[in-house]
DNA sequence: CCAAAAAGCTATTCACATTAGCTTTCTGTG
DNA sequence: CACAGAAAGCTAATGTGAATAGCTTTTTGG
């Protein structure tokens, strides 16, 4: 019989169609393995174990998402930029709840995840310093915006959010609220 | 031998203390079993099952910070009572990160954790109406502040926030930023 | 063509959840 | 007080998933 041809990457493709399609805490070595064709042992000739697959999964999805918030911000300035990078950070979740759910909040000992952590935060403070934020004042204002996206967003992809009001509306609101509080500190 | 006197609340009991302890990933029922003396099976004498256990834990968390939220808020209204809820959400958080953490963010089909989320939200509401906020803008408004208080402290709790600018001073930025924003809802 | 690395596989161990079925301890009622 | 039945406990067993060991097959480079 031949071979599968797989490669670390290649696993991280068939967790990453794990996770859509199940949510992250179905990602399990004999899923991909089934998906692969491939006895779940053998998944240990490509990935050191569980944890390194859910890394790189994570480190995958905060690639793409960093990218998504790159092209949405890209020519824009100002509170404009703010406006875009909230609305794009909220459609990435939403359009893609389970990988945003597979992003732990912090890299947990993982310098590839917090090398991609640090590219989003620079990509932030680029746009903040277009709020004339800068130095400690654009940390500070950076770790609210993330604080509010990510609160907001979490809290929508699990459904936290009972009540029938639009959410669409919570949000416009919420932007209008940190985009005033950055020029505050500005 | 006596038996060990276990009731669903006892094990409870017993399970917060593992959750404190090794956080809530760590929560089995082993690791309830073996503080408690008895053999694992036993347990599903008072519990049904181990998600069943974990929404025990979760209710029982939400039930104490609301106590918490509102003997904070007790005696203040308006922006002074906002800025206690902030402070007092934050402050439960950090003294009990991994009871927080132990909270879904979503009832999850749970009655019992719904209605305890429920007066959580009464109490938010309250404060809210003291600040000229009622209906459907209420309701707006505190989904952005649950959003602001919930995205912050988890990352703050998961060491989501790398750089060693102080974190007291961003949450100050925070609760000025949506008391401000309050304000212009109002 | 062949040696060795790479990629698979099967068998096994361990942890945890869960069920089944048996035994022991309480408890309340005659 | 006795004892029947409920409650609470136990052991044994199953299923799933992670992980390791050691063997076999496929590639590949010289």
């Amino acid at each position: 019989m031949p071979r599968a041809g797989l490669s670390p990457a290649a696993v991280v493709d068939v967790a990453l169609g794990v996770v859509d399609e199940q949510g992250p805490d179905s990602l399990t070595l004999s899923a991909v393995a089934a998906r692969t064709g491939v006895a779940a042992p053998s998944l240990y000739k490509h990935v050191r174990n569980i944890g390194e697959l859910r890394s790189l999964v994570a480190r995958r999805v905060l690639e793409e998402m960093t990218d998504a918030l790159g092209e949405a911000i890209m020519g824009r300035s100002g509170d404009e930029a703010v406006a875009a990078l909230m609305q794009a950070w909220r459609r990435y979740a939403v359009n893609h709840p389970h990988r945003y759910a597979a992003m732990p909040p912090a890299p947990l000992s993982d310098p590839a995840l917090a090398e991609a952590g640090g590219k989003l935060m620079t990509a932030a403070l680029a746009v903040l310093r277009g709020c004339g934020l800068e130095g400690e004042a654009a940390v500070h204002a950076a770790r609210c915006l993330r604080a509010a996206m990510h609160g907001f967003v979490v809290l929508e992809v699990a459904g936290g959010f009972g009540l029938p009001e639009d959410l669409d509306t919570t949000y416009r609101l919420l932007q209008k609220t940190m985009i005033d509080g950055l020029r505050q500190g500005a």
